[in-house]
DNA sequence: GCGGAATTACTATAGGCATCGTAGATCGAC
DNA sequence: GTCGATCTACGATGCCTATAGTAATTCCGC
């Protein structure tokens, strides 16, 4: 199943992969832009009804938190954009990776390790 | 300035950046699903007005070719996927993208020798 | 020149997204 | 118990997306 978010979607899920559990005050302190209290709750409400976070009651207010990981999320955005950008070729997007500004030679180094490992892994 | 397309934009960019510029019949029999003629010309209408493609009359059809590259389109997908979704690290990023299921040793190898050359580049 | 097939132009509709206001409920302080 | 601050519920608006129908235009073959 495909996890997708729109993009005021995935700043509230940001802030609460980031965070962890937060009331709608708190999320809305936390976020980029300076929104309305009742608009951060809509987008919280209807991410409870796609099912992507759920809410424990906590005094008068709810404490809401995910239920979808950063990493289902990841990996779904990655896949699709694997499939519509890049024709599937991993490779591509990783040429594309590489060429964004500042990558210090640090991480790419240990980005090839990364890589190194999962070879071993896979390649007794 | 950021590119970026709607789902059903991305489907139609796809088919112009794979097969060059085409007609609006060319692109309604290449897309994945079986639209109106009306329904992707509309769309090829939309991108005009962004900006993102043009055409050129021949015959009576016009024949629609991309403003925008492939690799403006990625660079700027990869970017907004890794500052909203991976907190803007590229190695998070490249452990979601190796970790996904069908990637062949030789693939990893040439990912990793594409890190190499980049590194002698940077770091002579 | 005319009829039919293909094409573009214009319009429309249903649904989703982003945003917020108002009304009503609730808790804590006094 | 009442008041004010805070919170949720509900509804509304404007814009965008996806899809498509109908009308008007154009070209080609006869």
């Amino acid at each position: 199943m495909e996890v997708t978010f729109t993009d005021r979607e995935l700043d509230v899920m940001g802030v609460l992969w980031e965070y962890g559990p937060s009331t709608v005050a708190e999320v809305r302190e936390r976020l980029p832009d300076r929104l309305a209290y009742t608009t951060v709750l809509t987008v919280l409400r209807t991410l409870e009804e796609k099912g992507r976070v759920a809410h424990k009651e906590e005094g008068k207010a709810y404490r809401y938190y995910p239920l979808v990981e950063r990493e289902q999320a990841g990996k779904s955005a990655l896949r699709r954009l694997l499939r519509k950008v890049f024709r599937g070729s991993p490779e591509l997007l990783l040429t594309h990776l590489v060429s964004e500004k500042d990558l210090t030679a640090d991480e790419i180094r240990r980005m090839r390790k990364l890589l190194d490992e999962r070879l071993k892994e896979a390649d007794p």
